[in-house]
DNA sequence: CCTATCTTTGCAACAAAGTTGCGTTTAGAT
DNA sequence: ATCTAAACGCAACTTTGTTGCAAAGATAGG
């Protein structure tokens, strides 16, 4: 995986601040927090992280999700999204013991049928419960 | 419906603001954004606004949704939640077109598979697309 | 109907989350 | 090595939500 390229595919410059973010979010399988990253790159200015953030997703390198509580996270793209607007069409799942934020990539939206009028364009699902380490533990 | 005997019947004293909130809320199907609140009641103090919705939310009178972009909403809730963790079990649809959020109550949440050691304890599906208004214009 | 009490309201101040403008630095193409 | 557009850091600002406290209001009891 070499993100340098990556990045530059999508038209954006590498940076040492952009390897970094993308290195953290490319570990495990979660979405993280504006406020994890800060701590993470405490000497990084606030402003750069949510500007890097958003051109990542912008480019299709990441995608959002805002949970119940309206907390904003980023998670890296498995295949590249189609740019700009992109449905990650998976499930995001929250833990409620660690509070991770996991992509199931391999569960996929469910199909659900919509009162008479109403067109579906994007879905979005958020589960709520326990992961399967603080489930096992 | 008395709204007066709904508020005084979860422990909460019956006020002209609370009465007017309970009110706006309970027209359409609608989930109301605390900004739209504010200009509806302009006179109110944007505080007593949140206390009435987070104290409504609280004994169970409306649910809290928290849409794609962040932004928080609350709805009355039909049948009376059970108190403080009610789980509204709708699925909620944002419009593209008119912004805005309704409570589809017909149509429950799906059940999902989750990976070996995940336990799911709450759903929550929003759907973004044409209401049916905006689709039939 | 009046009073006492506990709740609710309004105000001010604060905290967290996110955005904008601008001057300086840096990536990378020539 | 030079040049230019992109990215960064800083300061200031907006939006969203919370907290403490004094004044005003709801309702149960006399």
């Amino acid at each position: 995986m070499d993100f340098s390229v990556q990045i530059r595919e999508k038209g954006l410059k590498v940076t040492p601040a952009r390897l970094s973010v993308i290195e953290v979010l490319s570990e495990g399988n979660q979405a993280f927090a504006h406020a994890e990253l800060e701590k993470i790159f405490d000497t990084m200015d606030r402003v750069t992280l949510y500007r890097i953030l958003n051109d990542f997703e912008y480019v299709g390198l990441v995608h959002k999700i805002v949970d119940a509580e309206g907390i904003t996270r980023f998670a890296l793209c498995k295949k590249s999204c189609p740019d700009k607007h992109h449905t990650d069409d998976h499930v995001h799942f929250n833990c409620q013991i660690c509070h991770k934020m996991f992509c199931l990539d391999k569960v996929h939206e469910p199909q659900i049928n919509l009162p008479n009028g109403f067109k579906a364009e994007r879905l979005q699902t958020l589960i709520y419960g326990l992961c399967n380490s603080c489930n096992a533990a």
